[in-house]
DNA sequence: CGATATAAAGATATAAAGGTCTTTTATTAT
DNA sequence: ATAATAAAAGACCTTTATATCTTTATATCG
């Protein structure tokens, strides 16, 4: 569905905003122990997030990566789009090349209800919403 | 969503039922063709779904793939069990390794919703639907 | 039987995803 | 300045998906 790049990403900043009280950091070391996600490759998914801008980070001591203004209202779309790309909306269900409503493949019509459900879903959720249903003890990010 | 291979699957399936009339085997050569799929890698998994059951198969002159007495029947659900297994429908969305009702995700329960709507589309659709959708020439399947 | 056609099986190749390790760069504190 | 710290960058490694090529087994036909 998403890769598992894309759920460590959002896992990650959900994390942050969690954790998030003014100016507080998290380094990359904590950030992979509380998701038990691997290290490095945790770091490379939340380096690419702070180079697009859904994050920030400092070097240095004390630095680590936050949230920024845009994180908390963003919405799972826009993660997966930064992400993964917008594949999961756009590609043949049956992997023709070319699929279209004037060149459709057979399940081209019945799959556009899948299509919608998966949007409304993934741009009706913000990483705020997450961070709330974890803060109402209804769910959890690790394990 | 499906992997290749499981597109590459059905679209060989609806292809055997289309051109079946009565004991017509098609060779591993004209379904690639047909499909501009690359023979080699579509003869696996037609020999996999053959062995499978999902439909026949006989070797020699004369000999090719053809459907059994499931093949038109078979949801494509039952399809994708096959071929890529149920993963889509059970995997964690965020990438946990257990994630259930009782130790849920934060996306576990509004996930569901796309579960439903993915699961409905492949079940409610047969090989034969797809079939009678190519020959009203609705849709295509190469291309 | 022997030749031939075709699926089945196996070995190998390539690309992408996922993951690890090392070096460099920027920041902070002393 | 210098040392320490942590992200950034880059070079690998592993696994899985996708794809190709070769050989083997089996069925058909003359």
């Amino acid at each position: 569905m998403i890769s598992k790049t894309c759920g460590y990403a959002i896992r990650g900043m959900v994390l942050l905003s969690l954790e998030q009280n003014q100016e507080k950091k998290i380094g990359i070391q904590e950030i992979a122990e509380e998701l038990s996600v691997p290290q490095h490759f945790m770091g490379k998914i939340l380096q690419d997030l702070a180079k697009r801008g859904l994050i920030g980070s400092v070097k240095g001591p004390h630095g680590g990566f936050y949230c920024n203004n845009r994180t908390a209202g963003l919405q799972l779309i826009d993660v997966i789009e930064a992400v993964d790309g917008l594949g999961i909306l756009k590609k043949c269900f049956l992997g023709r090349d070319e699929c279209s409503a004037s060149n459709p493949c057979p399940m081209h019509d019945d799959f556009d209800g899948c299509r919608t459900a998966i949007f409304k879903t993934f741009a009706s959720k913000t990483i705020s919403d997450l961070v709330a249903s974890v803060n109402l003890g209804e769910s959890v990010l690790m394990g």
